[in-house]
DNA sequence: AGGTGCATGTAATTTGTTACATGATTTG
DNA sequence: CAAATCATGTAACAAATTACATGCACCT
């Protein structure tokens, strides 16, 4: 689980905040690559603070807790970023999607294919303005890596789509396999 | 969720299947882009069965069960296929890592890289080897798609990872900025 | 016949999502 | 002051992981 270290890490990073500023700052940041809601959130801080790895330092406006990241806390996210790899978890829904979408009509992949070749470009292009956005200190470098992998990845998914694609429109020509042939009109399954 | 959907796919892709034969096609096939263990698969299964989306066929050896997909399972994998794409969940946890790496002494930030690097280049070995098997039915080439996926993604990071080195050997100049300085011996910690 | 591993499953726990409740502040 | 929206949080639920229990089947 990195959220918890995501949080100790953003308060060691930009200074006391509390879980509004928090939800947000994971916005801009991590939640490019990390996604939490405000329901996870509030409680996990809470769990922090019990653990002793941040502590609340003082009260916002309308009863805010602010929080700070603790010695112990900022010693735990040191310990987390280079312990040795766990076996990572893969979760794409996208290529589930694409091993299964021989049993629909080629068009509807095809289809299926080309939003999300948009999307990919589209977001291609907001990490491409972050990316050359100006970098100086070590944090905004190592920011600066994150995205970086990001445009990488995302330029492969783009170029592998478009190919995917061109792949698809060549089984325009066959009928679909296995399980019924599949509804035209999928509004009267 | 795309656990049950994957489930359904496998099963009328593959035939009747008792529980455990899942989880080895699992690990087989979707594995390589949704995880999954036998104690999610076996309660899942049940509700699907419950849900009418697949059927009890017969039973295996030792009490199994096997399980075939329906036809309204099938239409329910159909329509989720190409269904609208759900804001997609972002979950990598190495760029979390690298986000607060600049927290740690760059050598052990590097070392955490040359790990990943290693990692990815024989994750991309053995994708690749699967890429260059042999393709002939719509499955498979819908298949083949998810490796290619996995081949244009992975190479793209293990260039990435090949770049942060280079990039991370350079802040190997500076002390490490933010939070108290780490410990060099981190068993000491 | 007894030991080993195969196979199925359940239970407890953790993690994550969704929906909602509440009050405080700002804006018109 | 009323309406909108900001901000904090809780509760109910769903999904996923981990650890464990059980018993069958195969091998020697």
């Amino acid at each position: 689980m990195s959220l918890r270290h995501g949080l100790i890490g953003l308060l060691a990073r930009e200074g006391p905040q509390t879980g509004y500023q928090l939800t947000k700052a994971f916005d801009r940041s991590v939640n490019f690559f990390w996604n939490a809601l405000p329901g996870q959130i509030y409680p996990e801080l809470a769990r922090l603070a019990d653990a002793g790895l941040i502590r609340q330092t003082g009260s916002g406006p309308r009863g805010a807790k602010k929080y700070e990241a603790t010695a112990e806390g900022i010693a735990e996210l040191r310990r987390w970023i280079t312990e040795n790899e766990p076996t990572q978890v893969i979760r794409n829904e996208t290529l589930v999607r694409v091993f299964f979408s021989y049993l629909v009509d080629p068009a509807e992949a095809e289809g299926f294919l080309r939003r999300l070749a948009d999307a990919y470009r589209s977001y291609l292009f907001t990490l491409e303005e972050i990316a050359a956005e100006h970098v100086e200190t070590l944090a905004e470098r190592a920011s600066w890596l994150t995205v970086d992998a990001g445009v990488r990845v995302t330029r492969a998914r783009l170029e592998w789509a478009e190919n995917a694609i061109e792949e698809v429109r060549r089984w325009g020509a066959k009928r679909p396999q296995g399980g019924q042939a599949p509804a035209r009109n999928p509004r009267n399954a």
